[in-house]
DNA sequence: CACCTAGTTTGGTATGACCAAAACAGGTTA
DNA sequence: TAACCTGTTTTGGTCATACCAAACTAGGTG
């Protein structure tokens, strides 16, 4: 195979890799919607016969498309297009930010910057107050109160009515943000014994917030949110003993 | 080569491909620190031997640890080891995030983090003064004063100045939070022509901002961050014509 | 129509080879 | 001694081929 074989997208291209030219080649038409979200990617050996370039060449483009979430390649299967999305970002830095947790004090840092932020998305929503966001919160909150007796699903609606917060604003890289930190510090939450005296506890602080922001009073808001939060990370600390308290 | 042959941890693992083995076991010594920042990872050949696979595996490691910022190699050298940190982090997501700007209104999500983010961050700073940040923080402003004249040094220091916020909590998370927004959004920022006066009235902005900190004023921290940004995104907005407000 | 089966496709791995640039080791020269 | 040149070795990047196991497909069978 010489150079003039091949397609113009990958001849002559001077001290760059050839797999990075054919994964840039990939990420482009995933970008420009020639390649659509669900669709497969073509068989290696046919990328092989189309662009001229060996089969390693084509499986490092197709690994480095896989590693940052543009494709999602199970064993055995052809890899299947993703189109990027903030979620799909988050997930790729999901690796990095485990081993930065185990890190001592990783936990709280991360969850520091959840405070701050759930405290500025809670004087936002009481200042720039918005009827359908509010009425998702009501709704989120209500199926909160109904499921204190139940562990599980007091789980799945808190983490709701933390998710309304953060769709209050309408801005798509903020509930990305939300399911991060869930998907982050979840291993730490999960392991939390739930206790319907907690989840109580919980509720109340929910109510709060939320009356808080209904009542367009950003101060009482955001006070809400510190307590909720700083309860939920004690609850967290003493149940898991650790020592890297600020 | 048979299974008997190789080390544990690449033995008898069903279902998952050898790469992704062998990168977690190079992930953990770096996380560890067997493997030391600055170090240079051992040549594909010896990993060949040490860990008794192919060299297609040990290359897709190696890719997928330098796809995840764990390492960084550079073609035709040794790569590198590069502890992960929140910078590394959020360099792995550039390339997703990048492509997620393009779309209409892409690059207004992003700033409109940026602007709830330092808005917290005043308020904060307000609220719990901290004598060395708000020095730093200072030292800032008077640099970026005296730089009016020159965009080049105008431009740093105007990057230090809301450095020097985000570094007063001391997380760690937050200065690379703002490292990561200056990369994302800087084609953006570069293009702009900057001018004197300009530099003026973004000069009196972060003095206000400092003043409002100093006076432990949140809520005038918070008015001046908005006021600042605001205009600021209006500057871009100007230059580039884009149809993509909120 | 459901179910089983044999052949085909396809990703994962192993092996060996070659190239160009980097790193290295000597020897030469100023 | 130190700077410079040179040939060898090392090492990452690429190519080609082969094999395996699991997934897919087509065809036949009940």
């Amino acid at each position: 195979m010489t150079d003039k074989d091949r397609p113009d997208a990958l001849r002559h291209v001077p001290n760059e890799r050839a797999a990075d030219v054919l994964f840039e080649c990939f990420a482009d038409m995933i970008n420009r919607g020639v390649l659509r979200d669900g669709d497969p990617l073509p068989p290696e050996r046919e990328i092989v016969q189309t662009y001229g370039v060996s089969r390693t060449v084509v499986r490092e483009a197709v690994l480095a498309l896989s590693n940052k979430g543009l494709v999602e390649a199970r064993p055995r299967f052809r890899p299947v297009v993703r189109k990027p999305s903030y979620d799909t970002a988050m997930a790729t830095v999901g690796n990095v930010v485990g081993r930065l947790l185990q890190e001592p004090g990783g936990i709280y840092n991360l969850f520091e910057t959840r405070i701050m932020i759930e405290v500025a998305l809670a004087r936002q929503a009481a200042q720039q107050p918005n009827a359908k966001g509010i009425e998702q919160m009501r709704v989120a909150l209500a199926a909160n109160g109904a499921a204190i007796e139940d562990n599980v699903v007091f789980y799945q609606t808190d983490m709701a009515f933390h998710s309304a917060l953060y769709a209050m604003p309408g801005n798509p890289v903020l509930p990305a943000i939300y399911r991060a930190y869930v998907s982050w510090l979840e291993p730490q939450w999960s392991l939390m014994p739930r206790q319907s005296d907690r989840n109580r506890g919980n509720f109340h602080a929910h109510t709060a917030i939320f009356n808080a922001i209904v009542a367009q009073d950003p101060d009482v808001a955001e006070q809400a949110v510190r307590t909720h939060l700083d309860a939920a990370w004690q609850q967290v600390r003493s149940t898991f003993k650790e020592e890297d308290m600020p």
